[in-house]
RNA sequence: GGAGAGAUGGCUGAGUGGUCGAAAGCGGCGCUUUGCUAAAGCGUUGUAGGAGUAAAAUCCUACCGGGGGUUCGAAUCCCCCUCUCUCCGCCA
């Protein structure tokens, strides 16, 4: 939620937004919202002070006396009044709320233009893309994957969409974890094995509710929504408090399972390990100062890129343009991996500052020193990393002539071997 | 799952219909005293929204777990919900 003084004093600043990523909103209807609420609440406020004029005088009155059964008289019509205004301002404050909530966060100066995913700025480009395996496939077609990450027990037993690992299959994706996890903590994340449902309140605080509900797996009689991601649980820890100045930055990660039900999607971009309803996923998450917000954006771009560099994959850094940031995002690196196979990028980590356009949802704040006045922290998150296109780039990337895949070496220790096998 | 108790400010804890945003203590901050520390004394100390201002000052309103109700008036009375604690049962 954007901070509604910027609508009043710099409304252009939020029409500009709008336009520079591309969505289609009434802007003049929040604008005029804004103000038919505003005069409402006057009114109703302005009676309200009268009542407690009022009650002050009747206090020191003699009960049943004359003067305070007139005072009684007079003060059931103000109340009345209270209470008929006080329906037309719940509901329009309902509004507001509501046309507030669709307006988006404000782009970055750096944030290129643009409106879709080609427009996307390649930031850089790591390793070499030629020299990734010549023999590749794509994964699903590698002779014996479906004995290592087996998609056809897995619609059987759940659905399509979520797949047994097995074997080498389930200790590959342990020793991803394992190794993200590690990494994670050296870079000075805290680690933290969150819940993996979390309530109404906690989805509605990061966006996933109402926009993205039919997003998530729902659990009936309990209402708990299945984590799409670890951002969830772990930007929902400091929901409502206030964190001290001198903790700032707080960085941590989380490994959680994550599901999603990925409605609307088809095509190739389902295929495989490419999309799952259920996934693995390390996230990292740091809550800091607003002055450091974009520096720290750098970090956690330049950690998230170092655990691809560790295993030899190439990938490249997309800046994301205006129209393909993101509702909440006001800046987005995507990380994205070469699939030597199927001869594409596939999306692995997504790094996003959120500025303060989180932490007014979730009310994530701190004190600061120097007004001793609490003020909101700024977000940021980013995958770090996500199991399977990982997996996926290394089966593709990294397939031997005799149909093993040769593990990259900062992972041997942590796989147990050296070659990954088929069988 | 059954029974009971409870939820008040940073913390402890008073307050059962009116002058209560809320006693008292602790903590925090400031000043005084002091060789330093400690201690003592005095003062101060919540959050949010709106109006106002160049910015302040200032004014108004809301907030005693959450939501509804009764009333001229609710921290206080009634209803629903959530959570915490204790006991019993069950169980990895």
């Amino acid at each position: 939620m954007l901070d509604p003084k910027i609508l009043r004093e710099s409304p252009g600043t939020v029409r500009a937004a709008i336009a520079k990523k591309h969505l289609a909103i009434d802007f003049d209807g929040v604008l005029a919202l804004d103000t038919a609420w505003r005069a409402l609440l006057t009114e109703v406020e302005g009676r309200r002070a009268r009542q407690k004029a009022a009650n002050s005088e009747m206090a020191v009155l003699k009960k049943g006396s004359p003067e305070f059964l007139a005072k009684v008289q007079e003060m059931k019509a103000v109340a009345a009044e209270v209470k008929a205004k006080e329906e037309g301002l719940k509901s329009l404050e309902e509004k507001w709320h509501t046309a507030m909530l669709s307006l988006p966060n404000i782009p970055h100066a750096s944030v290129p233009e643009g409106k879709t995913p080609e427009q996307n700025k390649v930031h850089a480009t790591h390793g070499a893309v030629d020299a990734a395996s010549q023999l590749a496939v794509a994964h699903w077609e590698i002779p014996g994957f479906a004995s290592l990450i087996d998609f056809a027990r897995g619609a059987k037993v759940t659905g399509a969409g979520f797949p047994f690992f097995v074997g080498d299959g389930a200790r590959i994706v342990r020793a991803l974890l394992q190794f993200f996890l590690d990494e994670n903590g050296k870079a000075g994340y805290t680690e933290v094995s969150p819940p993996i449902f979390v309530n109404a309140a906690s989805a509605t605080a990061t966006g996933q509710l109402p926009d993205k509900e039919g997003q998530m797996y729902e659990t009936t009689p309990d209402r708990l929504y299945a984590v799409p991601t670890a951002e969830v649980p772990l930007t929902n820890f400091f929901r409502d408090e206030i964190l001290d100045e001198e903790a700032l930055p707080v960085c941590r990660c989380a490994y959680t399972p994550c599901f999603r039900r990925e409605a609307g999607s088809y095509g190739k971009d389902v295929r495989g390990l490419n999309r799952v309803h259920q996934f693995d996923k390390v996230e990292l998450l740091k809550w800091v100062h607003p002055a450091s917000s974009y520096d720290e954006l750098e970090r956690l771009r330049a950690d998230a890129e170092r655990l691809l560099q560790k295993l030899e994959l190439p990938y490249r850094v997309l800046l994301m343009c205006g129209g393909d940031l993101g509702f909440a995002q006001s800046k987005k690196y995507d990380l994205e991996v070469w699939a030597a196979g199927q001869k594409r990028w596939l999306e692995v980590s997504s790094c996003s500052n959120f500025e303060a356009f989180q932490a007014r949802r979730a009310q994530i704040r701190f004190r600061a020193k120097s007004t001793g006045k609490p003020e909101l922290v700024h977000t940021l998150n980013g995958s770090g990393l996500a199991v399977p296109r990982v997996l996926a780039a290394l089966l593709e990337n990294n397939l031997q002539a005799d149909g093993r895949v040769k593990i990259p070496a900062a992972l041997v220790s942590y796989f147990g071997r050296e070659y990954l096998s088929f069988k």
